[in-house]
DNA sequence: CAGGAATATTCCTGTCAACGAATATTTGAA
DNA sequence: TTCAAATATTCGTTGACAGGAATATTCCTG
């Protein structure tokens, strides 16, 4: 698995970001104002964000909208999937173990 | 979302650790080995998934079993359901979109 | 208990990333 | 065309972190 999504979002105020533009497009100011952050350090931010795919720019003006993508975090959601099978697996052996032990209790009775 | 997961994983040693831990426990060598890492590059990457949880150790005389644990992963699972959620919104709205698309054509034959 | 295997720790060094401050760039409006 | 708002970029500094080399620690075996 590729490390670069993993990277941008292990900085806390690029989690913020990505975090914030859950709820829709928002521009550099913005992003600025919510987080407490300076301009220039939130148009850094982003540019990380946007070379890691995370995000995508639409400029209007003299703003710019950003806004998240979601490709990023269906890649994070498969890789997620052989993590899941492995919890999936120990579930059924300990529901499997759990079934055994019923039965022995009834045989005792 | 705290990002110490998203740290411990963004270093493309570390990922490669985690793994290869999918397939079961493993010793600091076998990891060295396997990943062509020196030793004690081995043993500081285990450290520091060990202090974010990632991992879990069991002490077997002179080696020392790595073992991944699940728990961070869940979470990440359930991080990622509110983006599943809004990917999923697109998705409908896009299936709305072209049942609109599909009646129109009907009402043009 | 001496020695060797497995692992952890320490120290050093180089690199990279984040912040702050200052400045450049673009665009709309007067 | 000049000004102000919104954004991006550059530069310098500082702190964190990864790798290498060396050493410490723990434990088994002869």
């Amino acid at each position: 698995m590729d490390t670069t999504t993993f990277s941008a979002l292990a900085e806390p105020n690029r989690m913020r970001i990505v975090e914030l533009l859950l709820d829709g497009p928002l521009t550099v100011g913005d992003i600025a104002d919510k987080l407490g952050l300076r301009q220039p350090q939130a148009s850094k931010h982003l540019r990380v964000l946007l070379e890691a795919g995370l995000v995508e720019v639409q400029a209007v003006a003299n703003r710019r909208n950003y806004k998240l993508r979601l490709e990023p975090f269906q890649e994070l959601d498969a890789w997620l999937e052989t993590y899941r099978e492995v919890w999936d697996e120990r579930f059924d052996a300990l529901a499997g173990y759990l079934q055994k032990l019923r039965i022995k209790q009834n045989e005792q009775n």
